[in-house]
Order: structure tokens, then sequence, then C-alpha cells
DNA sequence: CGGATGACAGATATTGAAATCTGTCACCTG
DNA sequence: CAGGTGACAGATTTCAATATCTGTCATCCG
């Protein structure tokens, strides 16, 4: 009957859904595009989604975690000192969401305002996820005697917070001045002084 | 004729512009509405300022120099060791903003709108002026032998970004939530560290 | 004559009626 | 009978007519 006639599944629509975000925006992007995209009603749609929030909020999620699984290859990457663990970590994000922002204008800032549209959890927890990714390489480095810090959780988030401008959306387009990768380079290189015991 | 017939100076539009600013917001703003305000007509405030634009960028100018002003007092203050101007200097800068942001937030939106929709260069002037303040406080500090860097203007530029999450309006909203005060320090602490020889 | 005025043209914003969308649900259909 | 449908009510968005605003300038006034 419809050109992709699958059994309809959470995924099938979840991609279709980022298609028509793409297309249209998140402003214009409406639940009946999503049905008309996979030729089914909208109400087949409201079966696996409760709410058009919802629905984002799962797209955002899904979105969030693929760079969150990205990173989490270089905190079990082996054979790294602490010290380079933590620069390719945060090179690794800047360079992520640069990469978005970069390949697929339309679509990151579709991101962006849904990250700030969607539930306040999704957002906290992919924080939650790369701030704890941090702690981790931080706990290692201070058990190495590498670093020092009362606290991996508090300086992971400090670590975290003073980046902000390299992976924040808000920040994007500044991304693309000239000098941004110096300035991240000054910025890192203060950081991991100040982690050296 | 008007209820404050003084002569019509800039300094009395911008303080009229301040003020409807604040009553009506920056999207329902109007020149005819600061004339109003002032008892004259609006072709009178064309006279002292060329465009709108002009208008808003002088009166956000105004504002920002304010700060600038509370902060270069840390600057030229006597007796303070590098490392605590430092403290000192970030700590001013985040509680100014907090402050402006808490004790009038309906002025404080409306300039977070205007510093967005400004000419770039009032905001960048803004910028080069507190990143010159700390590239003074980081060069003495260099001098006195108590931090190390090759270049303090680049290191002043890396402390200011590294805590733009304390200073940047577009994050005011989490200046209010438990457990910010506690970020700030970390990233002080960590930074300042990351200063010292 | 220096400074203020208000009528005016084009640009922008407001408004309310019509169109579309969200979310539900009784009813199909393989 | 599990999964899908489309009509429906209330909420939201769109669109075009109307009103307001911006910026200019010939004219006025002290």
């Amino acid at each position: 009957m419809s050109p992709t006639s699958q059994t309809l599944t959470a995924e099938r629509i979840l991609e279709a859904t980022e298609e028509v975000l793409r297309r249209h925006g998140p402003a214009k992007a409406t639940v009946v595009d999503v049905a008309r995209a996979l030729g089914v009603s909208h109400g087949s749609v409201y079966r696996h989604f409760r709410t058009k929030a919802a629905l984002r909020e799962a797209v955002t999620k899904r979105w969030l975690d693929r760079t969150t699984q990205v990173l989490a290859a270089i905190v079990a990457a082996p054979g790294l000192d602490p010290e380079t663990r933590v620069r390719e970590w945060l090179a690794a994000l800047f360079a992520a969401k640069r990469r978005k922002a970069f390949d697929d204008p339309e679509l990151f800032a579709t991101y962006s305002v849904l990250t700030t549209e969607t539930a306040e959890t999704v957002v906290s927890e992919h924080i939650a996820d790369l701030t704890g990714q941090l702690t981790e390489i931080v706990r290692v480095g201070v058990d190495t005697g590498a670093f020092t810090t009362d606290d991996p959780a508090t300086t992971a988030v400090a670590l975290f917070r003073a980046t902000d401008r390299f992976h924040d959306p808000h920040y994007a387009r500044e991304w693309e001045l000239p000098g941004v990768e110096g300035e991240f380079e000054a910025v890192v290189e203060l950081l991991i002084r100040g982690l050296r015991r």
C-alpha cells in the first residue's frame, strides 16, 4: 500500500521523524508529516509515542546518544596516559559537535532548538553521561598519580563547564571563526596544568 | 510644555530609552514610545540618534560599560597578590551579572536580547575591554613570578572563555540553581592551579 | 537660524477569521 | 484480536487585511 510497507516500529518512526525535521525544521515538522512520510495515518504514530513531545524527546535522545557512544571509546581506549586521554576526549567532543554543526547545519539548528524545548531530563541525563565519562578518566588519573583533586566528580564537572564554549550548541556560530582552535587549546592547556600533581 | 522640559540631550534620551525598555521589553519598545516618555516628537529623537538600531546600541554600550567600570577597580586595587586578584575579578564579574539578572529580571532579559541583536562591535569591544583587564592582571602575575605563561593575552582569553558559563547571559537561568557556586569555585580552582608556576 | 515638529511613504507588527494540527477513540480489517 | 484507521473537539498556526512604526524632510517657531 505505502511505498515502504514494512511493519511500523518505533525505530522507523524515529528515522522518518529525523528526516521530516531535517526537511521542515522544528517549527513546521508535524506528526501528520511524519505519518505521511511513512504512508500511515497519524493515529498509528500515536500508538508508539504518546505525545508529539515524547516523539521529539526520543529522537533528541537518539541524537545525543550517538555522541556519547563515540566518546565512550576514548574512555575505554587502552594505552593512553591520563593527560592525553583528557585532551583527546575534550578534542573529540569539540570535533564531534563541530562536525555535526558543519555537515548538516539545518539538522544541527533543529536539534539545538529541540534540546532547549525538550524535557530537561533528556539533556541533563546526556550531560550526566558525559561528566560520568570524564569522572572515570580523572579518577584513573588520580589513582595513577598523574592528577590531584579532592573529588574527581567535581573536577570532571568543572572540566566540562570550563569547556562549555566548545560543545554547547549555543556557541556553534563561533566554531567556524578563525582562532577558535587556538582558544580551545589555550583553555585545555590551562585545565590540564590545573589537573597535574 | 512637557512634564520635563529641560533641553533634550543624548543622555536624557538614553535614560528614557532604558525606562521604556524596562516597561515594554525589547520587542515592543518603539522610538515613538521613547519620544512620548520625553514629551517630544519622535523626530527629535532622530536628531540625536540616526536610527533605532543606533539608539539601542548606545543604551546597550552604556549598560555594558557599567560592569567594565566596576571591574576596573579590582585591576587597580593595591595590595592584592595576583592569585587573589584573579579570583576576586572573576568572582566580581559573576556577582555583577548575577545581581543584574536577579534584581531586575525584565531589564536583564531585555539587554540579553539587545546584546544578541545589536551590532557585533559593541559586544566584542566589551569583551575586549574585559579580557584586556584580565591580561593586565596576568601580566603582573607573570612579572612577579606568581604565574607562568607564554602569552598573557592568550591566557587571559582562555580564563574568560573557561568562565563563560558564569557571565554569559545565556546561562542566566542556571545562576540561581543550587550548586552553581560550587561549580564556579571548582572551575576557578582548576584555572588558578593552571596559572601557577 | 538652530532646533523641534508632524505629515508622509515604505517597512514592520498586530489581529482575528480560516486552516491545520494534536490527541482520542469507536470502529475496521487481515 | 493486534494493529491500523479516520472523524472529531479543542488547541495552535497561518494568512491577509489593518494598524503602527521607522526614517525623512519641508515647514514652523522662539
